[in-house]
RNA sequence: GGAGAGGUGGCCGAGCGGUCUAAGGCGGUCGCCUGCUAAGCGACUAUGUGGGCUUAAACCCGCAUCGUGGGUUCAAAUCCCACCCUCUCCGCCA
């Protein structure tokens, strides 16, 4: 959530953030009239209230003088008739004025480049050489599914089509995967584990983003009203929700892993081969809660953090800085981490690494004090994938196949394989 | 699912129509006192929001907030209704 007063006093900046975003800037004025209207009611309001007040405390006087007080009731009667129609004006405009805030993007950082799309992102480095094969390689389904290991004919029974089934060493390989990544992240870099529950309360995802704008894209159980999360980000980013740390308690590191669960309702057809895409998936997260100044500093460690996954895993990918034009919707500036499919011959996407200022922090109220007397302020949150599971299934299945069909597993993962140098 | 208890400031906890500008305590901040520390003494100590002043902060004037939303009343933490949540016991269950 943006500002309202950052709205109101510099509405060309936010106009432009909009028109860069590829969003209507009208936004700003429609806003701005609403705002306008909200604020002369309540003062008007205000001032009726206060009249009401003064009124009261003299009834109470004269009551307790054994005098008639008649009169005077009467007349706070009058300003109540009217104190009600402003407020009930008042409730609608302030519904709709926070509906509206709540559509605004974030505004994004002086340094993301400006740009319509995907086109206009900007690689901004890359980590890892194209491995040679001197063999035809096969894509991730087919040697999952040659090995045993994947199994998506049984997993479209079960669920459909975009859910996965692993099996025996599969399963184990995710399940290595995500405690090695678990463990490289609490050891090296200071992140406390957390795992937090799948199923949250709307306001939980109107927290971090995910509602009311992208209602569509979750799963909702209606019986209980609760969401299941897209990624871990939700639930953990709301931990402090409602909550004013003291300076002492940031900044604050968690890393936990959660399956995701995504409807990809606006995807249908894309990307459906494989684990290229799903509708459930496992990931691990990182979570930050920083003081303002501290934040871009922070939200280049988070990428390091998240990119020392991939070089321990020996994958080759690189790191695009996004674009306003494709930037997330609560983000202010944002790397991906894109790992080299050698098979597909194409990057996948394993990290989204953001910097989301206060725009989290507005809606989740996670406030800090920067000592006992100072008055409360917005932390900064950012997150980042610490990865995704599939893409990175699938990047070690295409890269680190061999011509007799078996893949090697990553030498860092054997200890989770109990030794074990490749499958079967 | 059934029965009961309860939701009050950073925390504990009193209040059950106007004196709530929320008692008291704990914690915190500042000061005093004191060889040092501890103890003691004193003052201060919620948030949001509209407006004024200001470069800004501070400050000043309002309004709102005692789980949430309605209602009664000139006046609600206090009375009424609905809902949500937490805890305890029972039942069921991984």
């Amino acid at each position: 959530m943006l500002d309202p007063k950052l709205i109101r006093t510099q509405p060309d900046k936010v106009r432009l953030a909009l028109k860069n975003r590829e969003y209507k800037p009208s936004q700003v004025d429609e806003f701005l009239a609403q705002d306008e209207t909200w604020r002369r009611t309540i003062s008007e309001s205000d001032q009726l209230k206060q009249e009401r007040n003064t009124a009261s405390e003299e009834i109470g006087r004269l009551k307790k003088g054994g005098q008639n007080s008649e009169a005077k009731q009467e007349e706070v009667r009058k300003i109540n008739d009217r104190i009600k129609a402003l407020d009930a004006n008042l409730k609608v405009l302030e519904e709709k004025l926070n509906q509206l805030l709540l559509y605004f993007p974030n505004i994004p950082h002086e340094t993301v480049p400006i740009g319509l799309d995907a086109s206009g992102n900007h690689v901004v480095s890359s980590w890892g050489e194209e491995k040679k094969f001197s063999f035809p390689l096969k894509p991730h389904w087919e040697i999952g599914e040659k090995l045993g290991i994947l199994d998506f004919a049984r997993a479209a029974k079960l669920s459909g089509s975009m859910f996965s089934l692993y099996m025996g060493l599969g399963a184990k390989l995710q399940r290595g995967l995500i405690q090695f990544m678990l463990d490289f992240h609490v050891k090296n870099h200071g992140y406390t584990e957390v795992y937090p529950p799948y199923l949250v309360r709307p306001e939980i995802m109107v927290g971090t983003g995910q509602l009311p704008k992208f209602k569509e894209e979750m799963y909702h159980c209606d019986a209980d009203d609760l969401y299941l999360i897209p990624t871990a980000e939700v639930p953990v980013t709301n931990l402090h929700r409602d909550e004013i740390l003291s300076i002492q308690d940031l900044p604050k590191y968690y890393v936990a892993y959660s399956a995701c669960f995504r409807r990809e309702a606006g995807a249908a057809g894309a990307d459906t081969r494989g684990l290229q895409r799903l509708h459930q998936f496992d990931k691990v997260e990182l979570v930050k809660t920083v003081i303002p100044e501290s934040s871009y500093e922070e939200h280049e460690k988070l990428l390091k953090n998240a990119e020392a996954i991939l070089q321990s895993l020996e994958l080759r990918y690189r790191v695009l800085l996004l674009c306003t034009g494709d930037m997330g919707f609560s983000a202010a500036k944002c790397y991906d981490l894109e790992v080299w499919c050698q098979a597909s011959q194409k990057w996948a996407e394993v990290s989204s690494c953001s910097n989301f200022e206060d725009f989290q922090a507005r809606r989740a109220n996670i406030r800090f004090r920067r000592d006992p007397k100072s008055k409360p302020e917005f932390a900064h949150t950012l997150n980042a994938s610490g990865l995704a599971l599939p893409r990175i299934m699938m990047a070690i299945l295409e890269n680190y196949q061999q011509p007799d069909g078996s893949v090697t597993i990553p030498e860092i993962l054997r200890p989770y394989m109990d030794g074990r140098k490749q499958i079967p």
